[in-house]
DNA sequence: ATTAAAATTAGAATTATTCTAAATAGAGAA
DNA sequence: TTCTCTATTTAGAATAATTCTAATTTTAAT
């Protein structure tokens, strides 16, 4: 693997963000002041393909990048923000249903974040 | 609702395909020679945003639009095929664990189809 | 018929990403 | 070391989906 190969695979595996490719080259550029972005892009393209990392499409907003950990993602849909969940049960359930043949899912479940979401009485 | 908005949800209800906005935008023209493709986006925002249709946002292709009908997808990750699912359960978990707040929910299942999946043994 | 609001049009603009070709770097052989 | 081959990176143009802007048309209400 290469020297900027490895860089960006640790600057997604060492941060909980949900980097999109210009961020990291921003990150990168601080040390790698050279750095171009389309090496970032080819670089993030070629992690993804070794499934070392993966790539997290959302809609009207650049793709993020995020470690392999298996988990899912909730999208507040008034702000964007993006977190974290894990649903164990799920993996078994897909296996169960579908057999042979699955590779991987990619749920996002939509939802009002605790900011986003009305409060019922105001304090 | 407007003339080509009804149009536009007709079309999206009445195919089992997963259609581009292009493809919407050429199988009205054929009636609606004026139509431009301005339009044919303005409405599947506005459709989806009053929640009458449902948009499917794919790696490196172009967003689809699809039915309201809860179901989930399976992209066939070799050939890029979209099939319909349906995890009954599902929405049941995800109410289960998150409660409040949850809208709805996204979910696509790489796999290879039936087509790209190597057969163990040729007949 | 007049006005106001909404929808549509035309086409430019935007933006994320990929592509192309040239330059550079790295690895191995002589 | 020096040469050669291959892979990587660079620079910047190209692409493609989608949105935006401003002008025009349609619709609905008065």
């Amino acid at each position: 693997m290469t020297k900027y190969a490895k860089m960006i695979l640790e600057i997604v595996n060492n941060t909980n963000e949900h980097m999109t490719a210009e961020q990291i080259f921003l990150a990168l550029k601080k040390i790698e002041t050279k750095i171009v972005l389309a090496t970032v892009y080819n670089n993030l393209n070629m992690l993804c393909a070794e499934g070392l990392i993966r790539k997290i499409s959302l809609e009207g907003s650049p793709d993020r990048y995020d470690k392999i950990l298996k988990h899912d993602h909730l999208v507040c849909r008034k702000c964007g923000k993006l977190t974290d969940i894990c649903f164990n049960d799920l993996t078994q359930i897909l296996e169960e249903q579908l057999g042979e043949g699955i590779l991987s899912y990619d749920l996002k479940v939509l939802y009002l974040c605790p900011d986003c979401r009305p409060k019922k009485f105001k304090q």
